[in-house]
DNA sequence: CCGTGATCATTC
DNA sequence: GAATGATCACGG
């Protein structure tokens, strides 16, 4: 069984990555004596997982990028044949008590996003997941358009929070980012505060950037096959 | 409990 | 069909 070590560069990184590119997640899987499931109905976290282990990711359950040393955060993103997201990413979760005093520049979503290393990987339902194949990779930072984008809904949602209002928030808000529900379910609660400051109990929540955002970054640097 | 990895399923 | 709100598994 394949053990992979964290890279010692990017272009190591890169180097890896390019090389699962074409590959099915079966065959990737075989390596470390996985199989992939039928469904990700009870194992929606495994491609994520999956390439985490094939790419030698550090950092696991960790507040910490992918790839301590390097900086670098993975994301797998779920594509149709065309190339096209099929889903939104979950990029980290909400502190709710400290929204009001969060500043972007520190912020935990700007520091997720500073560097991406993006993996497409084929996420259509009709397809089972063992033959889902893999894409390029894509390693990203923000453009400064992209970064005054972002900070503007952070701006908008992290205010409403920091106002107490975190229950008035629905997934409509926001132009490349989104606040959703991020829980074991929906009776889970964390502790927040209402317009008054006063403590109150919410659905943790999380950020997630939409599919017209990674659409974006995706189609400005390389073109998508067929499209 | 809170973080990570996300996709599912119902609604619009 | 796309999008929102709900949900699943696991690590520390």
């Amino acid at each position: 069984v394949k053990v992979v070590l964290p890279p010692r560069s990017e272009a190591e990184l890169l180097e890896r990555a390019n090389a699962l590119a074409g590959r099915s997640l079966s065959e990737i899987a075989a390596d470390f004596g996985q199989s992939a499931p039928a469904t990700l109905h009870r194992d929606k976290g495994f491609v994520g997982l999956l390439l985490e282990r094939a790419l030698g990711a550090t950092a696991k359950s960790k507040d910490m990028p992918d790839f301590e040393a390097l900086g670098i955060e993975l994301k797998s993103l779920p594509v149709d044949a065309r190339g096209n997201p099929v889903e939104t990413t979950f990029v980290c979760t909400i502190a709710l008590l400290d929204a009001r005093d969060a500043e972007w520049e520190r912020s935990r979503l700007r520091r997720k996003l500073a560097r991406v290393l993006w993996i497409p990987v084929l996420g259509v339902r009709e397809v089972p997941v063992p033959q889902r194949r893999v894409g390029s990779p894509l390693l990203w930072s923000p453009s400064a358009e992209e970064d005054r984008a972002l900070r503007w809904d952070w701006d908008e949602l992290m205010g409403v929070i920091g106002r107490g209002a975190v229950d008035e928030i629905t997934g409509h808000m926001g132009k490349v980012l989104q606040v959703r529900p991020k829980a074991k379910n929906g009776a889970a609660r964390r502790r927040a505060l209402d317009e008054e400051g006063c403590r109150i109990q919410a659905l943790p929540r999380g950020f997630y950037l939409r599919t017209t955002f990674t659409k974006r970054i995706l189609s400005e640097h390389y073109l998508l096959p067929g499209a």
